[in-house]
DNA sequence: GTCAATAGTTATATTATATAGCTATTATTT
DNA sequence: AAATAATAGCTATATAATATAACTATTGAC
């Protein structure tokens, strides 16, 4: 179930120089494309990791999400996670229709999520699929690099925000 | 039409932090998921940018790197941009329907893809476009920093492929 | 010359986004 | 207290970027 992510010329990635030290792909000299072609090689292997809990991305991320931030409402989780209301609704519908959660009236609009038994179990072992793959993805830097790597992302993002 | 990638409650940034010092989404431990956030991030920039000229970013990909290496076959194009012939098919036929390309048999089944020169005039305004979409998401980032930047996301691409 | 690989196309599916419009409820403001 | 605004959630629907499978025609290899 292997997504081709890197379709590359024989396989090479993206610092692949040809004959005369000239680069293969122009747009390796912009950022937010290196950023994005990264991006799309982790998320195919996540995709991949999750797809023996049989679960997606944003699914597996709201889960994780109550798992440590219980009761918290759709709103809340939204928020937090960049997923708008609309979405949220089919996302929550199925964790509840297969009994990983559960929604509890905090008042008359607004419902807090709670993992049920089995949710909390699931959430568990998506830790461990995610720190392989975490591993897996990151493991070749040092932990300054890591950190350092961590502090840019976090700062592209607040700075578009 | 500028989209709301940002939706974290009071418009804070990942790296928000609340009262007690704990974080409001605990998913930003993982590295995986601060790319995945910034990616969005800068790809939702780029997407209100490039309206201006009407295009989207996978197709002002495609005319960039034909800019530079131009006669390239479908096939070459989509190895290095990571795009299935599949999923290049409709954007070569969008391009050649704008008159920004053209099609010229190399053999009995291979087209070498050339920009016209309306292609090329408008290749010139995603190149100033892109670079101003560079600086305002890159900028308060040092050139030493840029530069480990770009190395690191490279690797992580190679690494995985 | 046969057979395998490649280039390109078509049709279709999936995931993660997005908007708009709606109801019901809660909060704010006179 | 009544009127109004804001919020929570839902439905329907659209779009962009992926993916697979099956197909034709052509080229390359043994």
């Amino acid at each position: 179930m292997r997504r081709h992510f890197c379709t590359l010329a024989n396989g090479a990635g993206l610092s692949t120089i040809c004959g005369k030290g000239q680069n293969i792909n122009p747009l390796v000299n912009y950022t937010g494309y290196l950023l994005r072609r990264a991006s799309v090689s982790v998320m195919s292997h996540l995709t991949d990791s999750l797809a023996q809990v049989q679960l997606k991305p944003s699914t597996a991320s709201v889960l994780l999400f109550l798992s440590e931030m219980p009761n918290s409402s759709q709103s809340t989780i939204g928020a937090a996670l960049g997923i708008k209301s609309a979405n949220m609704t089919p996302i929550i519908a199925l964790l509840e229709s297969q009994q990983l959660c559960s929604r509890n009236p905090l008042d008359g609009r607004t419902f807090g999520i709670r993992l049920t038994r089995s949710g909390e179990k699931l959430a568990s072992q998506v830790r461990e699929i995610i720190e392989a793959h975490e591993q897996k993805c990151f493991a070749h830097f040092s932990p300054s690099q890591r950190t350092a790597l961590k502090n840019m992302l976090t700062s592209i993002h607040d700075e578009l925000g």
